[in-house]
DNA sequence: GCCAACGTTGGC
DNA sequence: GCCAACGTTGGC
């Protein structure tokens, strides 16, 4: 099982938008960056994942898991496009933001606070417990 | 709205 | 294959 973050700006897709589309899921479409492609290829069905409202928010505000595995991003006839689905799983009791992950030694290392561009990310399993735990989250999903 | 970081494109 | 120009993301 790994462990992932898919960053979205809640004006164009929020975390309430994701939790009305409930166990169906959503296609997480309009990726135009290799890397976040990569890592998607990379999910299985069952992966977990934060969902972290960038621009407006800055915190991570819920659990998401993946529930279709890599296809390609129907908004796109560029083949070169694939994206996964996710489902909302639960809220994050506690939202955590950008600034309370950064204030932790234990998360220096995470991609939220080192690579600030890329837009779906690879969480280590000890990256996602401490965010868990700093939600409310506890035992971690 | 600004700017830093960084990915992509295209000329050579 | 290098690098300058440009575009986009995202924090502030």
């Amino acid at each position: 099982m790994a462990y992932w973050l898919f960053k979205s700006e809640p004006f164009k897709w929020s975390w309430d938008d994701q939790k009305k589309r409930g166990a169906e899921g959503e296609e997480w479409d309009g990726i135009r960056n290799y890397q976040a492609r990569n890592n998607m290829r990379a999910m299985k069905l069952g992966d977990k994942g934060f969902f972290y409202h960038s621009n407006v928010g800055l915190e991570v505000v819920g659990i998401v898991e993946v529930c279709k595995l890599v296809h390609p991003d129907s908004t796109t006839s560029d083949e070169r496009w694939e994206c996964v689905d996710i489902c909302a799983v639960c809220d994050m009791p506690e939202p955590v933001s950008l600034m309370r992950a950064k204030a932790n030694p234990k998360l220096a290392k995470m991609a939220l606070v080192t690579s600030t561009r890329l837009s779906v990310q690879p969480v280590t399993e000890a990256e996602w417990k401490e965010v868990c735990r700093m939600g409310g989250l506890v035992p971690a999903p």
